[in-house]
DNA sequence: TCAATAAAAGACTTATTGTATCTATAATAT
DNA sequence: ATATTATAGATACAATAAGTCTTTTATTGA
């Protein structure tokens, strides 16, 4: 079990959008670039978080993405469930007739881990930098 | 991302395993057809949690598996990653000079998992059924 | 209005991993 | 000896990840 690339691709950008001017949009040529990866397979990842509300695109010349209004409620659980999806990590295939112990034990530690995503904003990296 | 099934099957085997005589061992046969599995691909889940010296095997006839001694030391955890490796979910590949942030955060979230499911014993899945 | 720019979308390819099965070999009780 | 049972290796198939290519759509500057 692992995260996907493209979750990191994703974490890294929204990170490089952070510096970047919330006015002024940054091209995704210049992100691909930044991080060895092709313009067009980051687009489509960027495309499912301007989906998920984060960030913004401007398609023309000087175009490209920018955060959203919102940027201080961003967390690492939003952008990881943008990109991974938001099903369990463990899906129990056992016919039991009850409830499944074991599964209640899974998500409950699934809960563990995304509890701290949803308390760690991307805001929070930047004052760390600094 | 996702568990595999693997881990599944691991973790109802070892339940049925603890329910089982820790002193006559059940057959894989019978593990797999409870599970609706084929006893060749079972046995090889199983061959890892013998190697990880969470149970133990008798070959010949009236073989199977059966527990190790120190069962209630093991954890969901053990299990886990007896299945799936301990390689850490999140790997950053962009390369910076410093040390990555995000990945940290990342750690941190894995250890809350990793954490409760470090505390929880297999034998406690028992005491919640009676 | 037109040409250049840039994102969005869809079809497609390739690589990797998960999920098995089959066969052969080794060990053991009767 | 023989039937039984785990172990190991080779192999096959499916699903997912990772990425490319091409076309379409939207926007801007000249």
């Amino acid at each position: 079990m692992k995260f996907t690339k493209a979750t990191n691709y994703a974490l890294h950008t929204m990170l490089a959008l952070i510096d970047n001017s919330p006015v002024k949009p940054i091209g995704v040529q210049q992100l691909a670039e930044i991080q060895g990866v092709s313009p067009t397979y980051l687009s489509k990842i960027l495309t499912r978080l301007v989906k998920a509300g984060m960030i913004e695109s401007v398609s023309g010349v000087n175009g490209g993405y920018r955060l959203s209004r919102k940027k201080d409620d961003i967390t690492f659980l939003d952008i990881i469930q943008a990109i991974e999806g938001n099903a369990s990590l463990f899906e129990c295939n056992f016919v039991h007739g009850e409830e499944c112990l074991i599964q209640a034990v899974m998500k409950e530690a699934e809960e563990k881990m995304e509890s701290h995503l949803k308390n760690t904003k991307l805001t929070d990296m930047v004052q760390k930098k600094t």
